[in-house]
DNA sequence: AACAATCAATAACTATGGGTTATCAGTTAG
DNA sequence: CTAACTGATAACCCATAGTTATTGATTGTT
């Protein structure tokens, strides 16, 4: 009866909840499956509340326990922040804003930020995980990450999401190719070809728009590959496997062997945002948000 | 070595850091004074932070512990809510929002507001309770209320503030006075009167307000009596005991004998206005806060 | 249909560590 | 100096988290 929850309760019950397998479960956490089976039994009594079904050989969450996993994500995510501000604090500093970001933000607005944040508030430190899109979104609503930089045109409510960066997009043809800057006149000249784009789960935006581009000319590429990385799309390009049209600042940063045609002339833009949660408590977060906003 | 924090580390501490008194912490949590002492200085180990400085008979929070003390509080009121929306999930119903108010707010808005949450969101709960305008917005900040009914001007940063119902003054004065509406004229006619208010730190505004007034007419009043009830103020004015300007709206809900003359053609108003947290992540609060201010 | 394989739950046992009482060592007040 | 406080230490106890061994139930295989 008179049992009280515990932090380890919510450890057991996140990893029974993600894995949705006990034994694997315990396995993870070190320890043994009829300890995490009785803990977890423990917990729902002490809730009062069913938190798994499991008839038939088969783990899944209910609804409550489906809430609950969210609320705990969250609570442990915050504590693992407070327990790192918490020596900063104790140092005489004061935060950390954990970055995600897409490889091509490394270009310019990561290095950029970098530099203005160690300038006006050197006391702030940074975490910096290369993600996707998506798995960004999840982060920052997890409170596992304090910002996003993504290339979105919306977010689920609750976030906030802000244009940092436009970019005009470039055609990427390999060295040899009859087509260049000098007789481009648009990019029904290579219609024909094969082309190569970063892969639609990876950035949908990204995806559309190139397919906007293209309709806007009079025709649907033929896409030959997909991948998420720059490096590869310009290895591909370079071993003329295809073509790309990618963000133009892309073509600094990396050695290639290729040729960018900077489609100013047409209306599309890659835009880069920054993406972060309405009821972040991290106080660093503040002042990164505002410098990357104003000024 | 090798321990883990757990909750009852974070009640313990709590517990401390608001006595600041390790024997009545430890009566208040029905354990021990050693026991006490060795969790904390157990949690000290585990986080590497001096929490407490204790030298000299005296037991005082460090600036971690200060940073520290308000986290968890956040985290533990936090946990509380996911607790009961968990029972209210579990139940098949959504959430609960936990309603501080004045006493004047009873009159109108909030009967008002749990009429039509009822019709459009009968699957959320409310929980009431009356406070004042200080007390509430403690409590909005630290996560124990979700939103609150107060009469403030200004809030700190990190909450949201929407005026909802605007009240004329009202001038109320003993039956017998020579004064009535008929011959009334300007709140000059009753200068000399001894003058009875809300306390000033019950409601700054109120009372910040109700001095404007008098300063307009060109006199300032003497302040008799104060009080926090608006029962007892109308008692006072029925016993001849002095005068008092009430927001108008005071007038229906309680049982006297006297009479209230409507100031409306001063510019002054009685705003109440809502107060949330932009990082409050009760989702029923959104609907009730929408429902507020939309109409 | 019989078999092996794999799941979570149950039972019985062990030992870590949270809480206890008793005591000590400072500090303050009278 | 004594009495009355404080919080910290020491030594003990026992509740309970985690262990191993086993069962029962379901599934896939031959």
């Amino acid at each position: 009866m008179g049992y009280q929850l515990e932090l380890r309760h919510f450890h057991y019950f996140l990893a029974v909840a993600e894995e949705l397998h006990y034994r694997k479960a315990a396995e993870r956490l070190f320890i043994s499956q009829p300890g995490l089976s009785r803990q977890i039994k423990q917990m729902e009594e002490i809730l009062e509340v069913e938190l798994f079904v499991r008839n038939k050989k088969k783990v899944a969450l209910t609804t409550a326990g489906e809430y609950l996993k969210g609320e705990l994500q969250f609570l442990l995510n915050h504590l693992e922040l407070t327990k790192k501000q918490l020596t900063l604090v104790n140092e005489g500093n004061f935060g950390e804003v954990r970055i995600g970001f897409l490889g091509s933000a490394m270009q310019n607005v990561i290095p950029d930020l970098l530099i203005r944040l160690k300038e006006k508030f050197p006391q702030i430190k940074t975490s910096l995980e290369e993600l996707s899109n998506t798995a960004q979104l999840e982060a920052v609503i997890k409170d596992s990450l304090d910002i996003g930089f993504v290339r979105l045109a919306r977010v689920p409510a609750g976030l906030f999401i802000k244009p940092v960066f436009e970019d005009t997009f470039s055609l990427v043809l390999p060295k040899d190719h009859t087509v260049d800057s000098v007789n481009f006149k648009g990019i029904g000249q290579v219609a024909k070809e094969n082309f190569i784009l970063f892969a639609q789960d990876y950035s949908p935006l990204y995806y559309d728009t190139i397919m906007s581009i293209c309709e806007d000319a009079g025709f649907t590429p033929k896409v030959s590959h997909k991948s998420v990385h720059a490096q590869t799309i310009f290895k591909l390009v370079e071993n003329n496997l295809g073509i790309a049209i990618v963000p133009t600042s892309l073509q600094y940063g990396f050695q290639m062997n290729v040729k960018f045609i900077a489609l100013s002339h047409i209306p599309q833009r890659a835009v880069l945002s920054v993406i972060w949660k309405e009821d972040n408590r991290n106080p660093a977060l503040r002042h990164c948000i505002a410098l990357l906003l104003n000024e």
